[in-house]
DNA sequence: ACTCGATGTAACAGTTAAAGTTACAATTCA
DNA sequence: TGAATTGTAACTTTAACTGTTACATCGAGT
């Protein structure tokens, strides 16, 4: 099972506001680029924007990255849109059998071995800034 | 967005069967331990048993491990039921716009980087082997 | 004040994958 | 042979993502 492609498109979509930062974004213009529909991108900006991440213009339109790109890492990101902060990557059954000795302790064993693994993940992301992207992208798109 | 519930399932599947392993661990028993149907059980053993991990008794049944508990890594198990080698963790949108500057490179910019972290995750749960999980068990279990 | 272009969101449909369930042929062994 | 079990197909249910339409609301310029 994989994950959503929201993580992705978050990235494209913030490569491109800062891009194209010295023009006006719009969700369809976004939506051009990366090829979904604009209110998926709408979507996605509010969670963006309810992270403090990026902000959007009403009426006139338009949206821009409001911190510097070195503040924000791609840990950020992903909470924003993927997997929020105290939620779980793995999905643990919901019914282990309490009558059971294995099903009584299943979570005390497992469970900080998910969440280690889970670490693992985030920790990486988040040794990843935004501008270390941005850099990456100016050498490849010129 | 959240992985399933086959790894934690697939976990206490092991170690149930290793707990048990003196008596016959049916797909029934082992959905009662786990709160799932059994049919559920035997679709994640069919692929325990393709990773080679497990061996399954036809007619007579029972399930057991068939590898040295030091040689089977969670990693093992993760591949075997939620991400085969060679697949993907993050899903990528599918159509990025080659007519823009930032949709014809995004590949190249963001792949390596979400290799990277799963490569994290991965690592993490190679360290870990089923070795270590039941020596925790019985800790927790006695 | 009006209008135009854009956002924010609700509502619903389509799609996909997981998980539940039933059913039954095939298998093993007493 | 018969009972218990596996393997698997088929179908249903559920949940989440994604696509789409629609429309109220907003902001800025005329």
């Amino acid at each position: 099972m994989q994950l959503s492609s929201r993580f992705s498109i978050s990235l494209h979509m913030l490569v491109a506001m800062e891009v194209f930062k010295d023009e006006k974004v719009t969700s369809s213009c976004l939506a051009n680029s990366i090829g979904v529909n604009p209110v998926v991108i709408r979507r996605i900006l509010s969670q963006l924007k309810e992270a403090g991440i990026v902000e959007v213009k009403r009426g006139s339109g338009g949206a821009k990255i409001v911190k510097p790109l070195t503040e924000v890492n791609l840990l950020d990101v992903y909470r924003a849109v993927e997997v929020s902060p105290n939620a779980l990557l793995f999905n643990f059954h919901d019914n282990p059998n309490p009558d059971c000795p294995v099903g009584k302790n299943i979570h005390s064993i497992l469970d900080h071995r998910l969440v280690e693994a889970q670490n693992a993940l985030e920790s990486q992301l988040k040794d990843q800034t935004l501008a270390d992207v941005m850099t990456e992208a100016y050498e490849k798109i010129n």
